[in-house]
RNA sequence: GGCCCCUUAGUCUAGUGGUUAGGACGCUUGGUUCUCAGCCAAGAAUCAGGGGUUCGACUCCCCUAGGGGCUACCA
């Protein structure tokens, strides 16, 4: 059996979107399960769009999400360059090899006379394809275009029984009939590859055995056949997975603003979060858990159980994931990633270990670390403001809220415990109880009527914080 | 326009000729609780449509419709 040897590819003209995350998931996790190698090409031959600051994005975006790569542009590899732009010789190399066996020609036309013949084909109704008039060109009309200094591309020549069949892993048997596709450009005027030639001579000089990658990929494989079976070289088997779509079900596209992995990253989501989302996106293991860590999903994942439809990105379910990971997987895990999402006064008011309680508090149903500012509230050092129905609740309950500064004030102990067993007795005394005893209280020392279990939030507030806000609260009926 | 791919609840999916069509998110209701959340329990909601094949179709075939992709000197 072959190495398994897989790519993944991405152009380095945005943001990491999820869609391109879930393909390099696929082929990492393939890659594992099989015990094969997982190889990184930056495809970054359209100058215009690439940047290195997005590749380097890119990179540390994969490497965020724990898929760490055997080869790659930046730690090398017995295949590489890793960078097309790096391997432009050997695509050069290749096109005059079949310019040589008239496999492809030199082509002079330029983008204006291209665009004219493509809109008369369209009117007639047929399709846009090259013309090939460039392929009768006799080699003095050659020479003289070329001393005229005409820009040349190479286009291919596309057999006449161009009729090809792909077996795929996830769509089985694609037949693409004859006449599918004209002469296509395998080389730019600017002496760089097209997508379809580069992707081709690279995937077979790195030996790849197994493309992964989307399926807006699938009717371009029947030009890379060609171009294998021109060269000689043995095509890699392909599998072609569907499409994330947006909530408008159209292909999410870095131009679009699709979402993109180092937004959610920014946004605290876990990293595990995203890979178990995005693994079910497309694809299922035998079973009804959903819940996998990294290594499950290696040693369940298989092709064959890649879904051939397409799916919508939901962030909702998303948000599930990421809340389970923080409750399930122990919030002090993620502590120090949580951290730096807490409002500066909370941070400055108490001690790690108490940051660490009430981030425990809160990730009883968190999302993402950027939602600890919706519900830190109840935490926060100082006197909350009392408004509305905070306000009323404060209002109705002078004698209620004086005793119980004197309840709260006595004694030595000063844990959850025991102020629940205080406000008890408070209540049993006034005979007040349920919502009467504990709103009233939860509005002076907290300022909303909703929140935690009230004797952990006043146990990690502290005695004189509670005491200051009730007295502020009394004080705040006193003068209205 | 041409070609290719896809079609199970709002969403992600299981299902490979005989099932009460299963699970998850979300939603609704109830329980727990000072409240929110959580947790527990219950519930509503799906095979795009039409033809075949078959004793029997969600499952196989065809057509239609809808969606998507490609049709670039983008990837």
């Amino acid at each position: 059996m072959k190495e398994v040897r897989v790519r993944f590819a991405p152009s380095p003209t945005g943001h990491l979107h999820v869609g391109g995350a879930r393909t390099a998931l696929f082929n990492w996790l393939f890659a594992r399960h099989e015990g094969g190698r997982f190889i990184l090409r930056i495809e970054d031959t359209d100058v215009e769009r690439s940047s290195a600051d997005l590749e380097s994005g890119i990179l540390d975006d994969l490497m965020w999400l724990g898929l760490a790569w055997d080869e790659g542009p930046d730690r090398g590899g017995a295949y590489g360059p890793y960078r097309q732009s790096e391997r432009v010789a050997r695509y050069r190399e290749g096109a005059e090899r079949l310019v040589a066996e008239g496999r492809a020609y030199p082509c002079f036309c330029t983008e204006e006379e291209l665009e004219r013949k493509k809109e008369e084909r369209r009117r007639a109704n047929l399709p846009p394809q090259y013309d090939g008039t460039c392929r009768r060109l006799d080699d003095a009309a050659r020479a003289r275009k070329r001393t005229g200094g005409e820009a040349e591309s190479v286009r291919f020549i596309v057999p006449p029984d161009s009729e090809r069949r792909l077996d795929d892993f996830v769509r089985g048997e694609v037949v693409f009939p004859a006449g599918m596709v004209g002469d296509f450009v395998i080389l730019r005027s600017n002496g760089l590859p097209t997508y379809n030639f580069a992707a081709a001579i690279d995937d077979a000089a790195m030996a790849i055995s197994h493309v992964i990658r989307g399926e807006e990929h699938l009717s371009n494989t029947v030009r890379q056949i060609m171009i294998y079976e021109a060269l000689g070289l043995e095509p890699p088997r392909f599998a072609h997975i569907p499409l994330i779509l947006g909530l408008d079900r159209s292909k999410l596209s870095k131009r679009h603003g699709a979402p993109n992995v180092w937004d959610f990253h920014t946004r605290g989501y876990p990293a595990e979060a995203i890979v178990n989302y995005l693994a079910f996106l497309g694809w299922s293991p035998p079973g009804d858990r959903e819940m996998l860590s990294l290594d499950e999903l290696v040693e369940k994942f298989k092709l064959d159980r890649v879904s051939s439809s397409p799916s919508i990105f939901d962030e909702v379910k998303l948000n599930w994931f990421s809340a389970q990971y923080v409750k399930r997987g122990g919030a002090r895990r993620y502590l120090d990633e949580a951290l730096p999402h807490f409002p500066e006064d909370v941070r400055a008011a108490y001690p790690r270990e108490r940051l660490a309680e009430i981030f425990e508090i809160l990730a009883e149903n968190l999302p993402s670390f950027s939602r600890i500012v919706d519900e830190i509230a109840p935490f926060r050092p100082g006197i909350p403001a009392l408004a509305g129905e905070a306000r009323e609740a404060v209002a109705g309950a002078r004698e209620l809220l004086s005793a119980s500064l004197a309840a709260l004030g006595e004694g030595e102990e000063w844990s959850a415990a025991s102020i629940g067993g205080r406000i008890k007795d408070l209540g049993a005394r006034l005979q007040v109880k349920g919502k009467a005893l504990y709103i009233p209280i939860r509005a002076a020392v907290t300022g909303s009527l909703h929140g935690p279990d009230l004797s952990r939030v006043m146990e990690i507030r502290g005695r004189e914080s509670v005491l200051r806000a009730i007295r502020s609260a009394l004080a705040g009926i006193e003068t209205p």
